[in-house]
DNA sequence: AAGACAATTACCCGAACAGGGGATGGCATC
DNA sequence: GATGCCATCCCCTGTTCGGGTAATTGTCTT
């Protein structure tokens, strides 16, 4: 069986390069470029696509709308984005959009070759760069420390809070009365130095409940 | 030069095996081993690492607490989490705690030899079913598309809502009346298909507001 | 110009909520 | 066996919220 990826990159030079690249990490794939979004969209439509290596910052648009598109056509196709922007926004929208890996094009062409080989058995790409940068992420939006010492009970009815519930079915699918429900949710609020049930809430979420 | 390195892990034969690993990985590296957290903290007192092999499980605690002890004397260390347990809450705790990789111990040898030697050249370490959650838990907050078309103000509107403020409140920060924040707020309900606060505060801090 | 539509503002009422009090039983620690 | 913490329940009072209804303004279409 032969690999049917597509190649999505508005500059000429760099489009050859990336079959260039693409052709030695997988000898065997069937290759299709497109350099911008309207032809990509059209090939797609008619065509479906095991791997992609998507540029982001074309004339006529994002990317990303050519990703969704392969995404809904095969789910199972590797959508890879392969850029030079390491921001933030480009990151998490590509990664919240369903790319399956991201890659800078400023990187030495042996090593594009290795994370395209290992992303066929499963590795996902992603440039180390990036990889630092989602971490990073994670270290600052991470801490769940300052849990308020609650009690478990009391997590446990903030967290329905949180997702939503009133204090009757809080009550309801925990088994116990409404008063109850909210003497916990009283303590809550104590303990958090808050008085209302959607500052209850913004702290729900952000003690990832 | 050679490599000050520690790993910390209970299990003798697993000690071995790690050991193994970081020898085939880089040769000159000088080796220390600890057995459990109190061994681990009390060489960390009086000697300095430049990486680390982490477990988390022992007998006397997580091994956070010897990540963050060898961070703090040398903030440069490399300090990579080496455990069995693959779970949100490890990966989270670990990496909120400053690590700089995680790898699951049920890889091949010459998987984990590969990743240590990438580890020295500044590619963070991450086993692909690691890389993989991580990019699935963006994929699930990144979103911030499903405007569900709020108006500019309901979007307004909304986002004190989920900071926790009150009908009265949001009137006087935007100086209108408290009626009027109701009607925003009922509109809001409509449009998101919710019909109480708390869940309106959630759906603000989806959106980002 | 006339009509359609969305956004903004406003009022009323019944239901839900906040926060104060106090009470019971269980479980641990001391 | 005394003390403290937790979970569970109850009452009460004032405030807030949610839903129905409707007037005003501006924009866009017809």
């Amino acid at each position: 069986m032969n690999l049917r990826t597509l190649i999505l990159e508005d500059l000429a030079e760099m489009r050859l390069w990336l079959s260039e690249v693409m052709r030695e990490a997988c000898p065997d794939a069937e290759i299709t470029t497109a350099p911008d979004i309207r032809t990509a969209l059209a090939i797609a439509g008619h065509e479906v696509f095991d791997l992609a290596l998507i540029d982001l910052g074309l004339p006529d648009g994002s990317g990303l709308e050519v990703l969704r598109a392969l995404k809904q056509a095969n789910p199972a196709a590797l959508c890879v984005v392969a850029t030079i922007m390491g921001d933030d926004a480009s990151v998490v929208g590509a990664l919240a959009a369903g790319a399956d890996g991201y890659l800078l094009k400023n990187q030495p062409s042996a090593l594009l070759v290795r994370q395209i080989r290992q992303t066929l058995d499963g590795v996902p790409p992603l440039s180390p760069a990036i990889a630092r940068r989602i971490m990073t992420h994670f270290r600052q939006t991470g801490p769940v420390v300052a849990d308020a010492n609650l009690t478990p009970r009391e997590r446990e009815v903030l967290g329905h809070i949180g997702k939503g519930l009133r204090n009757h079915e809080v009550a309801a699918t925990l088994g116990i009365g409404t008063n109850t429900v909210a003497a916990h949710i009283k303590s809550v609020y104590a303990k958090l130095g808050i008085s209302s049930r959607a500052e209850a809430a913004w702290h729900a979420t952000k003690l990832g409940l």
